[in-house]
DNA sequence: AATATCACG
DNA sequence: ACGTACGTGATATTT
């Protein structure tokens, strides 16, 4: 029989440091708890003991850094996000019936101890679990030691025998005692003999075995007369420090293996705790469901849902009729929208829905025109990306009055994805198919699939897309985004929707030849290299090109990743001087992925119209801002000569044009009116050069005699202000001394006192409230800003101060879109949106449209929003991307 | 799946 | 003393 113990500090503290801080969404810390829960399941499994239980430590303080206040012994220096995270996992340990023991003035170790010892007498085995060598003198023929390091969230244990053990170490696992008392460990505060290091104690220990035998009579012993000394001089520190590091196993606790043998969870229970938690995987995993007698909102969401599937025509013109009718109804369509189920309510509690079947129904495409239409107000999910379908199916969508997506994105902008299984549990504590597993399996509705299933699924959801619309629209009301979301958010999807629809036009012929061009540099470059380097390598694999830079040519490594030299543009650059392979390196490197990433990477996706048509996506980012894939067309090389020839490669088709506006320093101009700062507000009406301004005043010299050098830092200063700059690396950025950089900040703060003030009572504002927004009051929560991490909290910060400015930005552009797009429409002209990036709108147009769109957009862009300074925007047309930008 | 790099605003 | 600028996405290599 094996009896599993686990030293719940150590476990809980190895599970804390190794896995990245995860939080509920109102921001209880939950990683330790998280880890310990995973580390404990892959030791069930792997060990499959007969018994199991957990220690934790409950001693006073031995030494000055420890802590205590009655039951709460906690280390000083515990993080908070860890302390309060040991309650919680005592909780989840009772709900899963794990013996727990505890006692005050005893620490974990000794516990564990006894239990091994209590264990060998009743004849067990016993393994004990910890990631603390200390416990590695209680290794026996029956106790072995499992040591488990957490790192990056993957565990790794190493087991030890007494046989692994000596083989370590070199001599039995008791005198790990005695190597202790010698050398000491400064994590438990045993102060060991001082000289002794490691080294000297492990060849004392190997030799001579313990402590006692090398005092008892310390002549004869065979060492370094420094040694000798010291041990001499040691010898009170060495029996100190020999009975702090002697686990005692003589605790006064109550224990028998059979009262510890493995019971059932109470999975009642631990799913409550686990769902408070957000362990949704681990809900999965252990098959857990809510505790009986509470069925919550079951009832509502898919209990009384009646069903059906429109058979014929005249089936489906009834339904229109009644969705015509009523408020809303909820849409949930597959991809191809072959399948489209529609529920509506006709009561509080009683719902009925529909499926409307491509392969059922005659005049299908028909009845979704009229499903579509916007005289049928509509829920969904993700209503872009349904309209972008529809479009491609020559359908023009309306009516949609509420996206769950968008809601959720907007109520929590971090969380990155937004499935409606994953709503469903957060919003109403309840369990949903998953999508994949039902509706979006492969082969869902035919007879490969599982048809019944599927639909089981897409109803379900199309029920929960209904039930989560009031809850989250009245959050949203609730934290000032109403408008943000019906009059910003909702209606720019139609105007994405439109912009995917209508791509953008590529010269497939000139990005040919273009590519043809730098596969011939990258061949001359590729045989440089191997010719300077003597050998044939992989240049893209920087394991390889560094063994080649740093060892074989010996130049000398300027930084290091964690996997090891870094091989990055700014270190070849400060290597250029040293060695002619840097710069065919760097060559090398620009062309290749200019061929990589955008030759091929652009031809792969020309659709049949021979335009490319990207993906905007507007549930990503966490400041509000789109983001655009496959392709990703807001990362157009523009920077480099060679790089903006791509930008030619996008064009007009014969007898139009393209039409690019964009703002001028729209983020400066922003910090500016935010911060209310009059100098800098005053500096952009009078209409100068920001950045030769600003050098002005930070270098005290007349804004003429600005030299080149002093605007291109002035600049930098000026950037990383928005991005919560240190002195450090605007002097890494603009190659200057740290104080230098320091002093260039004080000057731009006296000077724009305004900004300065704003950066502090922002980052205090946001303490106090837990999240920052925008001036259209799009919210960021700040967990972070609570860390005791010092590089959390300050990334926290930083956020603080450059999210109100990069998500206003995105607030005003996504509303000047809206905007532009509806003028195109009622002025009746062609004149098309085709492109965002960022701060820059694209159009293309008819040849004899191109004015009145230019002013158009120049207008509509500069007047979204009244500041206190104004905005500019510039607008240029031209044949291709390369020209119209001006 | 993670890491390093590099393209953009 | 800490460790060092915000927001993205694609590619190639390596595990």
């Amino acid at each position: 029989m094996k009896l599993m113990v686990i030293d719940g500090n150590s476990i809980i503290n190895r599970a804390f440091y190794g896995i990245k801080l995860l939080t509920t969404k109102d921001g209880q810390p939950t990683n330790a708890v998280y880890g310990f829960v995973n580390i404990l399941l892959k030791l069930l499994e792997e060990e499959g003991p007969d018994a199991l239980c957990v220690t934790f430590d409950r001693k006073a303080p031995t030494f000055r850094h420890l802590a205590y206040e009655g039951y709460k012994a906690q280390r000083k220096g515990m993080p908070e996000e860890l302390a309060v995270q040991l309650p919680v996992l005592k909780a989840v340990l009772e709900a899963m019936n794990i013996p727990r023991y505890e006692l005050d003035g005893w620490e974990a170790d000794d516990l564990i101890g006894t239990i091994s010892v209590k264990d060998t007498a009743a004849g067990w085995d016993t393994v004990i679990v910890t990631g603390d060598k200390d416990s590695l003198q209680l290794v026996t023929d029956t106790t072995r030691v499992k040591l488990v390091s957490t790192r990056m969230g993957q565990t790794t244990t190493r087991e030890m025998t007494p046989q692994a053990f000596r083989e370590a170490y070199g001599f039995e696992p008791i005198h790990m005692v005695d190597l202790k008392a010698l050398m000491g460990d400064t994590s438990d505060n045993i102060p060991g003999v001082k000289g002794i290091g490691e080294k000297t104690a492990m060849d004392l220990i190997q030799r001579y075995h313990s402590v006692a035998a090398i005092y008892q009579d310390l002549d004869s012993v065979e060492a370094k007369p420094a040694v000798l000394k010291k041990l001499k001089e040691g010898a009170d520190q060495a029996k100190m420090s020999y009975d702090l590091a002697l686990i005692h196993c003589d605790a006064p606790i109550d224990f028998t293996p059979q009262a510890n043998l493995r019971q059932q969870p109470n999975t009642g229970a631990l799913y409550d705790l686990f769902l408070k938690l957000e362990f949704n995987k681990l809900i999965d995993k252990l098959g857990l469901k809510a505790p009986q007698g509470e069925a919550p909102r079951e009832k509502q969401v898919t209990g009384t849902c009646t069903s059906e599937v429109v058979a014929d025509r005249a089936r489906a013109e009834e339904l229109l009729a009644v969705w015509r009718q009523q408020d809303s109804v909820d849409v949930l369509a597959l991809p191809s929208l072959d399948v489209v189920a529609v529920e509506y309510w006709e009561s509080e509690k009683d719902s009925h829905a529909a499926v409307l079947m491509a392969d059922k129904l005659e005049g299908y495409n028909h009845i979704l025109k009229a499903l579509f239409a916007p005289d049928i107000k509509k829920n969904t999910h993700d209503v872009k990306t349904l309209l972008s379908r529809l479009l491609n199916e020559g359908i023009e969508g309306g009516g949609f009055v509420f996206d769950t997506a968008i809601a959720a994105y907007l109520l929590a902008p971090t969380d990155g994805s937004y499935e409606l299984e994953t709503l469903g549990m957060r919003w109403l504590n309840h369990e949903f198919l998953k999508a994949k597993d039902t509706y979006l399996a492969k082969d869902a509705f035919t007879p490969l699939g599982d048809p019944g299933k599927a639909l089981g699924g897409l109803l379900s959801h199309c029920a929960l897309i209904g039930a989560l619309k009031d809850p989250m629209a009245a959050r949203l009301s609730e934290l000032d985004m109403d408008r943000l979301y019906y009059e910003v958010e909702l209606p720019l999807c139609p105007v994405l929707a439109w912009m995917e629809h209508a791509g953008v036009l590529v010269d497939r012929g000139a990005l040919t030849s273009f590519g043809e061009m730098l596969d011939g540099r990258i061949q001359a470059d590729e045989g440089l290299i191997y010719e300077l380097a003597g050998e044939q390598f992989n240049i893209n694999s920087t394991q390889q090109l560094g063994k080649i830079l740093f060892d074989k040519l010996g130049l000398p490594p300027v930084k290091k990743t964690k996997t090891g030299y870094s091989t990055n543009a700014e270190v070849l650059e400060k290597l250029r001087d040293k060695h002619p392979i840097v710069e065919a390196v760097l060559d090398y490197r620009q062309l290749a992925k200019l061929k990589s990433t955008y030759v091929e990477g652009l031809t792969k996706v020309i659709a049949a119209d021979g335009r490319i048509h990207t993906s905007f996506q507007n549930t990503v980012t966490a400041t509000g801002r789109l983001s655009s894939t496959e392709p990703n067309l807001q990362n157009i090389p523009v920077r480099t000569e060679l790089g903006a020839e791509l930008r030619k490669m996008f064009v007009a088709p014969a007898g139009k044009m393209l039409v690019d506006a964009d703002y001028s320093q729209i983020e400066l101009r922003l910090l500016a009116h935010i911060a209310g700062d009059q100098h800098m507000i005053a500096a952009f009406q009078s209409g100068e050069d920001i950045h030769t301004v600003t050098a002005s005043q930070v270098f005290g010299v007349a804004p003429e005699d600005v030299t080149h050098e002093m605007r291109r830092r002035a600049k930098a200063v000026n950037f990383g202000i928005v991005y919560g700059i240190s002195d450090f690396s605007l002097a890494q950025d603009i190659g200057v001394t740290r104080a230098e950089a320091r002093e260039y900040m004080e000057k731009y703060f006296e000077k724009y006192s305004g900004v300065h003030a704003y950066m502090t009572q922002v980052v205090e504002k946001a303490k106090a409230d837990g999240y920052v927004s925008t001036l259209m009051g799009r919210r960021r929560w700040l967990p972070e800003l609570k860390s005791s991490n010092f590089n959390l909290r300050s990334f926290g910060e930083r956020v603080a101060l450059n999210m109100p400015i990069q998500g206003t930005a995105a607030d005003i552009i996504k509303l000047a879109m809206i905007r532009v797009a509806d003028r195109l429409r009622s002025e009746g002209l062609e004149a098309q949106l085709i492109l965002q990036v960022h701060d820059e709108l694209i159009v293309e147009c008819p040849e004899g449209e191109t004015d009145r769109v230019k002013t158009l957009l120049e207008t509509e862009m500069e007047q979204v929003v009244q500041l206190a300074l104004p905005l500019i925007a510039e607008a240029h047309a031209g044949k291709s991307w390369a020209q119209a930008k001006g």
